[in-house]
DNA sequence: ATGTTATTTAATAACCCTATTAAATTTTGA
DNA sequence: TCAAAATTTAATAGGGTTATTAAATAACAT
């Protein structure tokens, strides 16, 4: 039972690679035994299937994508600092993966199976004290005093994600078109990640701080 | 000489249907066959190569989604009614094809090849009378009036279509926990081009109409 | 009516793929 | 050292795919 865990890593670590850059249909278990340098029968007899060795994949990376929606929400802070923080953390978070925001889209439209995934998630943080619940609860504080417009706090994270990940989805296109080196393409992402906050803020905010006005 | 238009027009119809729902890679010519009643070798007769059949529906749907772009800028309007006016049209349009956005998202990711497609377009819309051309000198007049931000026009832009087109790519998973009925869609859809005008326009414009204030 | 052309079909070549098998090899522990 | 266990391999079953073939059928014009 002493498995070869370092190969056993490896074609773990090539699969993800894979998957992330090409998705489940388009990579098989004979690119991964390619690249990895190993028979393709290696890759069914640690992982057995390639169902199997996707899921830990996938499960890994939604489990890290949904982990930093909390991330912004901890103390008790303004909900401008909240939507700074939300989108901070995913621009960082998608800068060093910059694939995972289509990857998980893709697998998630092309096979509904997965999706039971995102309920399962959904239904586990439906309590009264959930990310939603206190995100809401902020978002409304806000509206009574007057100092955003009146907005339910689904309809702000659905623009706050729509931005983020457009940026995302769309630098393989932009970049062939205005980007070439990796540094143009970090300024790009650092521009962009400024302007959502910019848009964000100015767009539901009634009252204006000065780092936001004109 | 004499085809058989009418199968060969089912064909092609079936064939957008199929990839328009499954992507390029996940349908057959066997799919397409069997779904229009007839033998495999017929989508073959009528269209050769798979990737032919493909390529008729794919460069029909960018050049819809492209020709709307321009749809916004005629006359001698505002700013503030072309952007009204670009939301309008692309809400329109995709409401009536929702899985557009992402069957063009996905198969210019997966297939770099098809982006060719997209530089010749953007090259050829590359003049000074373009309208990418025409939108700036109209983004800088406001921005020179103080009507709105500095901003750029890409930036605008990329800002309206990342709220339309992730509004048309969520909505799978979306509808799966909020809409059931068809109405309830049309209505969230409603709402949604809404949020994205009254984000934009205040997250844009310094001085605020009327419509979008509070 | 019949020869010609167009359409449709079944069959198949030549490649993919996943998963399993049994046999070969290497590793390990007593 | 050597047998048992773990790992790795080649081979293959059984399914899929696109595209082409030749043969069969249907449509048409004279």
């Amino acid at each position: 039972m002493a498995k070869n865990e370092q190969l056993e890593a490896k074609i773990l670590q090539t699969a993800e690679e894979l998957f992330l850059e090409k998705g489940f249909d388009a990579t098989s278990t004979t690119d991964i035994a390619r690249k990895v340098g190993c028979n393709q029968a290696l890759v069914h007899y640690y992982y057995r299937t390639k169902e199997n060795l996707f899921f830990q994949i996938f499960s890994k990376k939604f489990n890290l994508l949904m982990s930093y929606i909390n991330a912004g929400l901890q103390g008790t802070d303004s909900l401008e600092q909240v939507i700074q923080r939300f989108i901070d953390f995913y621009f960082n978070i998608l800068s060093s993966n910059r694939n995972l925001p289509f990857f998980m889209i893709n697998e998630l439209i092309m096979n509904p199976e997965r999706r039971r995934y995102l309920y399962d998630f959904m239904n586990q943080h439906a309590d009264s004290n959930s990310y939603y619940q206190r995100m809401e609860d902020l978002v409304q504080k806000e509206v009574q005093k007057g100092t955003i417009r009146p907005i339910t706090a689904i309809t702000l994270i659905l623009d706050m994600i729509s931005l983020i990940v457009f940026t995302f989805v769309s630098l393989p296109m932009y970049s062939d078109f205005f980007l070439q080196s990796e540094e143009e393409i970090q300024y790009y992402l650092e521009q962009r990640k400024e302007e959502i906050k910019t848009l964000i803020m100015r767009g539901v905010f009634t009252i204006h701080d000065s780092q936001f006005n004109l």
